[in-house]
DNA sequence: TAGATTGTTAATCGATTAACAATC
DNA sequence: TAGATTGTTAATCGATTAACAATC
């Protein structure tokens, strides 16, 4: 493991994009140059072309790429045929729909449990997947060797939760909750911040809407 | 409505947090320096000054600023006292997770009616909000006035809810799909981008997760 | 060939951070 | 007062976009 990884972060999480769009594609379509994936996802053409270029062998004038080609390297890049197991904190409404959400595997996810601490829901099956009190989660974690926790409990548990994922061996944290949370260097986290989008659309209205 | 608004979407992303961590402090605290506040939400000091300065009236050097009138700023200029009301599309999983989360009040947000195209829900009640067959989306937003729009049906039927949702007045669309939405000018969209989320994540534990 | 398209180098843009004077 | 903290101006940084030569 000698290289350090040269991909930004705003290119990989393009990367998705760009291979769905790919997969979408009638068959016919074998070639597609970047201007028109741009186009399409209405990016810059030469961004496109700068993100295909650190994950696939390139296009060639005139032509564009192989369709084929690029989703194999893109999915190949993002290991999408590796299955990342992953367990959930808090089996309420968004927990739930994670747990239900089918999508994932797609994506190399697999949410193979979920905890909580609601004696009401802990025993229960969510889309046939066990909810377990949260004192398991280490135990799971390591016989399971899980690397990636969910966090969809109420902000004021979320970084308790946090905390106990950690010492599970968690190095990545998928939260849910609107709260910052704190860890340790060699975890990382993503927030999926629901409220800084809502504040982005609320404005919009607020405005008038004239803009884009 | 004179005023282009100043505010960086960047900023205007942060406001929600600092107003929820103003929010969770203690009665005792009556003011709070940018340097902690940075420090608690691991950010630059002097961006989260910046960003204070932009809806809020300023500290006193040595003192910091005071925390209510923090609080009452952020909220106003999030207008979290106005009720935005909004409609979703796509009673599925991720739909009834936002329609049961009680969370969005909060925020100003009021999610008042659900649209499907599955016979099988159309009818039924998720929260006590009705589900209506989408063909009733257009009269139901003009009556009520609804502008916003939250989009959390499949991929594919993502692109067609959002033409509905344009001619139905939407102007402000929050898409839960893991595609790019063609729009026009004057509506806008945000991407709630879980598989770009998860690319990332992904990313750090296929690295071996040396890093932050 | 002609020209559509790639890939690279340079310029631009916006956001973050550093430096520092002002002030309570 | 002394020094913690604000607020502003300048520097830095990273990402995006423009320009253009290379090429199939």
């Amino acid at each position: 493991m000698s290289n350090a990884n040269p991909i930004s972060t705003q290119t990989l999480r393009r990367l998705p994009t760009y291979y769905d769009y790919l997969k979408s594609l009638p068959a016919e379509v074998k070639n597609i140059s970047a201007t028109s994936i741009a186009r399409e996802l209405r990016l810059n053409d030469v961004q496109v072309r700068k993100d295909l270029a650190l994950v696939s062998g390139g296009g060639k004038p005139k032509v564009g790429y192989v369709v084929e080609h690029l989703i194999d390297d893109i999915g190949r890049y993002l290991r999408y045929d590796y299955v990342d197991r992953a367990v959930l904190a808090g089996a309420g409404n968004m927990g739930h729909a994670l747990m239900c959400y089918e999508g994932f595997a797609r994506y190399g996810l697999d949410i193979v449990t979920a905890f909580d601490n609601n004696a009401g829901v802990i025993g229960t099956y969510i889309n046939g997947k066990r909810v377990l009190p949260i004192e398991e989660m280490g135990s799971i974690c390591s016989k399971q060797d899980i690397k990636i926790g969910i966090i969809t409990v109420p902000a004021a548990a979320a970084q308790d939760v946090c905390n106990i994922m950690v010492q599970s061996g968690i190095k990545a944290i998928w939260n849910f909750a609107a709260v910052k949370l704190n860890t340790p260097k060699g975890v990382i986290v993503q927030n999926e911040d629901l409220v800084a989008s809502l504040a982005v659309l609320s404005r919009h209205l607020k405005q008038g809407g004239d803009e884009a």
